[in-house]
DNA sequence: CATGAATGAGGCTTCATTCAT
DNA sequence: TATGAATGAAGCCTCATTCAT
């Protein structure tokens, strides 16, 4: 989905503002203003202020999301592969701190309901199914799969701040307490 | 801290809207209502609303992290003593959702300070030092003390959710992956 | 119903402006000002504008059909009654133009809702008690008492209309076609 | 004059929404979709929305008091003349509803100013005429002539509206209403 | 201490109108 | 003629906070 200038100068503006200020203490109008557009022009691109964080939310958690949870013709989640993925993503958070904060601030908000979950679950299936596979090849404790797939992104998401704050460069034992936590 | 009756029930107020509506969304009106007092009556007891959300957050993790935390006369986090705090803890969050919850959104949120982290932050030590010294012993991975201190918090918050959700009864599992992922 | 004094005033300004410049072109804010309060002070005594219009009209109602529809031990609608409630009427509508204006403006406009016309319509009843009790009597014409009633009210908003802006002197022969049309 | 398509498009579909929702709670933008043109085409047609209202209204009173008002070689209003105009006003009235009602609208609204009552009150002249020539000739009572005839038309509206509301089939004993009103 | 009416700044949103295409 | 994205003024309403009682 290619955007246009207008509604991405919107989507960038709202992240700055909202990862600075929080979602509720950005006016629309300071959106509009960091944007560049007139206070209605928001309106033209989204139905209303709440339209608008949830698409951000969704557009970031599909970006995202890709990294971790990738079409792929693997079956099994081993330590090399999910290693690689889990490198991508950090290094995609590091590199995209805001869009990372900006995803759990919306995730522990009210913004966060049924409706919007249920259109970003979709997305997980890809990497649900390898671990469902990993764990029948006994590559994986055998804990719900939903378990071992949040346990991933929530370590993931912990790191990714770790890391920014610290400035570490510690990249690979990270990645083992995650991988010490799940395999067999 | 011994609270009197009211600044209490605008402590309970206001978590339950908090955690109901979010914190921008619940308006300090409603907090009065919900506790039964007049609107001015609320300033009496805090400063403005910003600092009933803090001393609410600061209570709130005093209450939580003395079970994580705790004072002691131990010098190593094996697995039965770590699994002993893990299991108070959890069992906590689960009876006590709202405020598991409410600390997640306050610290996903602007009103989350340097100062408020500041403030906090000393009740940490007890379980730093233990970690530290399990660490010379040789017991916990050689990470920096802090990951594993946020490790530890990170995978309990996640935990207590995927729980509270599920309604699952397994504990034990999932209190193995967070040993295998720091123990040596 | 006393009216408290800010209520009164709040009533009075938007009377004054929704018959100047019609419902819709008359901001809350102008209301407020013109009542000599803050704007938010309105959201106090009045849910919102269409509360505002609506108790507004209800009360006019009250008070006009009063005057035509009294309680009375009366029990038919002969010349000299009728022409005693229809004076009282018409005077008071020239009396109080915008009143008669503003209940008009409201009947022809989307917030003359089915809920509202329910509310006034409870008002109509002694008035069309003795309208049945008349046609039964042979003192009027046997058509249904309903559209006698709403001939009487229309009857009387459209003379008033007339003699305010004529400033005719003449009454008793605008009542007469009045009487003519319905009596047998 | 003979509406080109698109005009009439705009005024079909502004007639519609503004007895559905009132003039002011109808925005050119739905005009235009109902419309099924561009925004910018409605001002192409028309200088401003003013000027579609007063458009509007015009060309709908011409309509409607073409069929009370006739060009006629009648000198007098007797009971079967008049009762002919009457009926055929009353059948449009009941097969156009929304244009009825939003004339209503349109005259207790602040639209009605002066410079559009006196264009429509040039077409008022025939049936002026016959009741001041009725007058003369001892048929009508010796009323103001713009009395009696705002009294047809207010009793033709109101008519209309309760024919229109309970469905009936009565017509005549209806209009006798009106004749016995003003018949000397 | 407690009250709750009053405040007014500020937020979200609508919409008549324009203009470059 | 026709389009429709863009504008920005203006409207409705909320709410943290104050203060006289």
């Amino acid at each position: 989905m290619i955007k246009d200038g207008k509604e991405k100068r919107i989507f960038d503006a709202a992240l700055k503002l909202f990862t600075e200020n929080g979602i509720d203490n950005t006016s629309t109008a300071s959106i509009s203003k960091e944007a560049g557009i007139a206070a209605g022009t928001l309106y033209v691109y989204f139905e209303n202020k709440e339209d608008l964080i949830n698409k951000l939310y969704i557009s970031l958690k599909e970006e995202s999301i890709g990294l971790i949870c990738p079409d792929t013709s693997e079956t099994v989640l081993n330590y090399e592969y999910l290693e690689k993925l889990w490198m991508n993503t950090v290094e995609w958070g590091i590199n995209n701190q805001d869009k990372f904060r900006f995803i759990t601030q919306f995730q522990s908000s009210p913004y966060y309901t049924e409706d919007v979950k249920a259109i970003v679950d979709s997305y997980k299936k890809n990497l649900i199914g390898l671990i469902k596979g990993s764990i029948k090849n006994k590559k994986l404790k055998n804990l719900p799969p939903e378990y071992i797939f949040e346990l991933i992104l929530t370590h993931l998401v912990y790191t990714v701040g770790y890391i920014v704050q610290t400035k570490t460069k510690e990249r690979r034992r990270f990645f083992e307490t995650l991988f010490d936590a799940i395999k067999i």
